[in-house]
DNA sequence: AACTCCATGTAAGGAGTTACATGATTGA
DNA sequence: TCAATCATGTAACTCCTTACATGGAGTT
């Protein structure tokens, strides 16, 4: 029950339209929780019928812009939800159940899929490193602000959780021999 | 496409009945890929009937354990997704939401909430350790145990990332003055 | 008229969740 | 025999994903 309250707050941050909302799933609030345009089209729908939005007064065809604000009613549900206790879901992670099958089966090719997703992890760790430097300078630290930080670096720390992890992975991997999980190597 | 490579995985560290795999995905495996006894017993039947799983001679009659083993096909299957490249999913925390939207209409009682992830976090940080202590001791280093041990470390690692990412971001709360965000504050 | 974007949708299916149903076994 | 427990399922629903469809606007 997520969707609908990332749009809601997307929407508060700035009344926008389907397409608009999709494009920054794609990057700001995508970073944390993404969607697609067919999700958020759909989602646009319940949350008008629920009367937690409106359309903006626009042409109504199809194939025209539809511009979208946050009613009251829509506020209020955000707020309730932000306090709401939500128990953290466990880990779901398939990298690390083929690395549990991997012990089982042997793992060859499973080194070239580890650095690949080092290579991946590394530069989103560069790109949220990027944001963070334009975004979040020393100056300017209003609560908004710290709070909207805090998340950022949620996503630093995972991040470099992740290449140390996949480093220390792979120089464990070696120590098994050159090569011995490679597509290379005798598995 | 997890759960079934899940299953077979399992089912190859020990043959098991349905009942004793739904088991199973409450401790060990579930601590990365979890699934309640509905799923499995679905996928169950789907792998029998792909013919990469087969029930040994049982009673078929319903309300009676059925016992379960890869076949030839099943562990070929499962070395070919082992090394198949698969992206990492994208973040998806709803609890990182919630800040993003207290960020925009206020976070009225979500320092509790953060509270209540921090001790389940440590909670869970404990278990693990445990485990690791229990289960992988200096001695007996082969690689098949050096791959689970490194599973585990990544439970491990994400769990001290967010003890340590709650407590940095309880303490900005506080820095905005006492009870900010507190259920009890002034919003 | 054909082509390419922009924008909003529909359709179908997979995967997971929640609630409920049914049969076998065991113990009081 | 009654209840509890073990064990295997069904049904209905939501959410997400993938592929496709449709309409409008501007260009050539």
């Amino acid at each position: 029950m997520s969707l609908p309250h990332a749009i809601l707050t997307a929407l508060l941050e700035k009344p926008s339209s389907g397409l608009e909302l999709t494009r920054r799933f794609d990057k700001s609030i995508g970073f944390f929780w993404s969607a697609t345009h067919q999700q958020i089209y759909r989602e646009l729908g319940r949350l008008e019928q629920s009367g937690l939005i409106r359309s903006l007064p626009q042409p109504p065809s199809r194939g025209q812009r539809k511009e979208y604000e946050v009613l009251p009613a829509g506020r209020a549900a955000l707020v309730e939800w932000v306090a709401q206790p939500q128990d953290p879901k466990p880990i779901r992670e398939p990298l690390l159940l083929r690395l549990r099958a991997a012990a089982t089966v042997g793992g060859r090719g499973l080194a070239e899929e580890l650095e690949r997703h080092l290579a991946l992890h590394e530069r989103q760790l560069a790109e949220y490193l990027e944001i963070e430097q334009d975004d979040f300078p020393v100056e300017r630290v209003d609560e908004e602000n710290r709070l909207q930080h805090r998340v950022l670096s949620a996503g630093i720390g995972l991040e470099r959780f992740w290449v140390a992890w996949l480093r220390e992975t792979l120089s464990v991997l070696r120590e098994e021999g050159p090569g011995a999980l490679r597509a290379d190597g005798r598995g």
